[in-house]
Parts: C-alpha cells; structure tokens; sequence
DNA sequence: TGATAGTCATTGAGCGTTCAACCAACAAGC
DNA sequence: GCTTGTTGGTTGAACGCTCAATGACTATCA
C-alpha cells in the first residue's frame, strides 16, 4: 500500500472519524472515570460482573466469560485474579473438564455490582443517551451493529 | 442515587449501549493493532504524530499539543519522551516562557508518519467506513458531535 | 496403547496510561 | 522587594492490557 493508491479520507469522512475519537475519548473517561471514582471498579472489571451476574447459577466457564466480555483469555484470567482477591469472584474446579475453571460471582460481588450500577447508569445517560434524540439512538445501534461485524483474520495466511 | 429512583436504560438503550461498546471495542483493537504491528506506532502516539504534522514548523507546546490531541499533560509528557527516544521528536525550549517546552516533528518523524499513514487510512476504511452508507457517515458525524459537548465538572462544588 | 495436535487457562515481562506529588517559572497584590 | 497563588511541565509508582511462552488436560487417529 504505497501513499499513491490510498484511498484517503474525504473530508466529511475526516470529520467524522476525528468527531467519533473525540467523543469516545470524553466519553469512556467520564464513563470510566465515575465507576473508578464512586466504585472503585474498572469499567473492563464492571463488564465481568456484568456477564457472570446475567448467567445461570451467577457462573461461567473462563472461555465462556471471555467470549462474553470481549476480552481475551488472558486479560480475564489476570481481571478475574484480581477480583477474587476483592473477594467478588470465586474460582471453582470444572466437573466435566479438568483443565476447566469456573468463575462464580460472590454474594459480595453481587452487592458491589448492586452498589455500583446505579451511578454507573447515571453516568451513561449524562454522556450519551441525555444528548441523542430516540431516532438517533436507533441510528448508533445499526452503525454500531454494521461496523461490529468481525472482518476475521486481516492475514491471507489460512 | 439509589437503585429505586435510578432511571434504568431501556431495552433499546441497552441494546445501543452494548453493541457500540462492543463495536469500539472490535473497532479499536483492529486499528491499534495494524498500527502497531505493521508500522510499530500506538494509535495514541499515531494522534501526536499527526497534530504536530499539522502545525506551522511542525512544531507545538506540550499544553497545546495536549489539548490538540486530546491527552493529559503527563500522557504526552511520557509519549514525548518516548517519541523522542525514537528520534521523531525533539523537544525545545521555550522563548517566550522559560517553564515552556516546544515540541518539534523532526524529519524522521515525519517520514515514519507519511510510511505508516496509507496502512492506517485503508484499515480504518475496512473497518468502519466500508461498512457504513454516505447517510451513516453524516449520521455518526451528528451523533458523535452531540455526545463530544464536554458537561464540564461532574462534581457540585466550585 | 502411544504419539500428535488442539484446547483451557495461567504466568511474567513489557508497555502505555493515570494519579498524585513535585519543581520551576510567571503573575498579581501588598 | 516579597509573598501568594497559578500555570507549565516532569516524575515515579500503581494499574490494566497485550504478547509470547508454558503447563495441564483432552481429542484424534494410527
């Protein structure tokens, strides 16, 4: 891809990836800013509470719980360490498979998820829903849910 | 702000605010990780790069570079040294404000931007502007220029 | 049964960011 | 002048994430 065959930017396209930065910058620091602050969580750590609370039996296998928290393996298995050490999580044999480990959501987890949630939505509707019309927010779900779409692997190699 | 009078995100808000939280997070990782693995540049260095690039003698102070790129004063304190460890940036003194320090683009700087650019522009195409109609685009630009308004201070006091 | 490949999960080093503490230089008031 | 408060910028520790390497177990197939 050499600089004279690229195909760059037009100007509304410019203004608008530069606008997108932008506000995801203001917006995940406010976000992550006031669950850290009021909560003492990281908005990557609230997400896997999140997960596990939603689950049958508040448990999930770590590759399920990865797969559910968009994060890899290793970040979840480092995020669940830590939280087993607030006490929030608690990390459980698998029956059915040895290699396997659970990850339970405690009790304490629970109610320091119930504790935080509240200002957490807050905090979301200040950054973001208070300032989009109903019709707008329908717009960022299909933009969002286009662009997620996964491309796969960018190498050619199989 | 208790759990009774917390106003709860709908299901269509919930739906907005988890597929784009996981839309950036697929969309980001894809950027950052070209970046870094083609051209060896964190995305957050890439944004120095190229607002410095912009810059009369390519050259600015660090509180307008911050501003410029959206960064802390101690982020880019860091990111400048190591930009400058690279060679693709070099720092001065200030004439006018003997506390100020100048950042400058040096020409290595400048060439490894304008050889990681093309690579940059085309993954961010593939990853979000080819998935997106001219009417998304203009669509994302308003919502996203809507969420940018900071609110200023979450806190109450002066 | 034994060998090989693939999966599950953890570990430690390296890196970028944040936060609080800090120093140096300017600015405003007396 | 001197003092006080503010601004410009740096520093180091703490933290979360990524990457590559590793160990443990399962699955497949000869």
């Amino acid at each position: 891809m050499t600089a004279a065959e690229t195909r760059w930017l037009s100007a509304d396209e410019q203004l608008a990836w530069r606008t997108f930065l932008n506000a995801c910058s203001t917006l995940f620091a406010a976000v992550e800013g006031q669950l850290l602050h009021d909560s003492g969580i990281p908005h990557g750590y609230y997400e896997i509470l999140v997960r596990l609370s939603e689950a049958p039996g508040h448990a999930l296998r770590m590759t399920q719980l990865a797969d559910a928290s968009t994060s890899s393996k290793s970040r979840l298995s480092h995020a669940v360490a830590r939280l087993e050490e607030r006490g929030w999580v608690e990390r459980m044999l698998c029956a059915t498979d040895r290699r396997g480990q659970i990850a339970r959501l405690t009790d304490a987890g629970m109610a320091a998820l119930e504790a935080a949630a509240p200002g957490h939505v807050e905090q979301v509707r200040a950054s973001m829903f208070d300032k989009l019309t109903p019709e707008q927010v329908q717009q960022l779900q299909a933009i969002m849910a286009a662009i997620e779409v996964c491309d796969g692997a960018r190498s050619t190699l199989i």
